[in-house]
DNA sequence: CAACCATATTCCGATATGGGAATACGTCAA
DNA sequence: TTGACGTATTCCCATATCGGAATATGGTTG
């Protein structure tokens, strides 16, 4: 029981985090502006202890913030959290993009880079 | 029982294979070009198996191709994978730009955002 | 063919995840 | 205070994920 780790746990990171459908949904609809939590409720389909144990998991890792109104819990966007993820997607960015592409294929060519192993020529 | 899901299975979208730490770093290293599995093993320091399974996964979701060189396999990246995740991670990227910062700001005054259910205009 | 190298697959165990249902608060209205 | 509402927490369970070890599969070399 120590060190054994099955599998990174969600409330880990961003990455984790956003892996979830419905937490993306969710952040989706707060993108849109602050919701109580019976918004969101009704807004996804989804029964409200979901949506608060998935409040819980954005939250602890960062992805929104609540505001008490009332009885009412207001969650916000915090999107500063998803930064991460988009500065790494990003460095992949010339993978897909064409302009690149082409620029990538050259720059292979003359740095050999395609394998770092020297395979068949 | 069949609609019985714990959790989004991992091989079935971008968003997921890449919500583990360590297929990130497999894509991270092939991002720089081919490489054999041996390869990733030595750059990764993660058992054989481990990395072919994440492979497997990788190569599922199409996020890398295999190419056969005699007994070896030579995984490339599949960077277009990756554009999903971009693209809804852009979405975002307003709510964390300072110059769209300023400017949410400004909209939220004049569409009276913290009502919370009047929003974006 | 045999020994060997490269990679994939299978079996195992520990874990934690996500939905559903029930329930425990905390707050507001009468 | 009582009761209704809004939200969070807990319990249960089926599932699947990950790493580790062992093994299977397949190509290569001699």
């Amino acid at each position: 029981m120590v060190g054994r780790v099955a599998r990174a746990a969600t409330t880990t990171d961003a990455f984790n985090a956003v892996a979830e459908p419905r937490r993306r949904q969710i952040l989706d609809v707060l993108a849109a502006g602050e919701r109580s939590v019976t918004d969101l409720v009704a807004a996804l389909d989804l029964a409200q202890p979901q949506v608060s144990k998935h409040l819980r998991v954005l939250h602890e890792v960062g992805l929104v913030a609540v505001r008490e109104d009332g009885r009412r819990r207001l969650y916000r966007l915090e999107g500063r959290g998803l930064k991460p993820i988009h500065d790494w997607v990003a460095g992949f960015a010339r993978h897909w993009e064409d302009r690149f592409g082409a620029l990538d294929a050259v720059l292979e060519e003359l740095t050999g880079e395609t394998d770092g192993n020297d395979h068949e020529g």
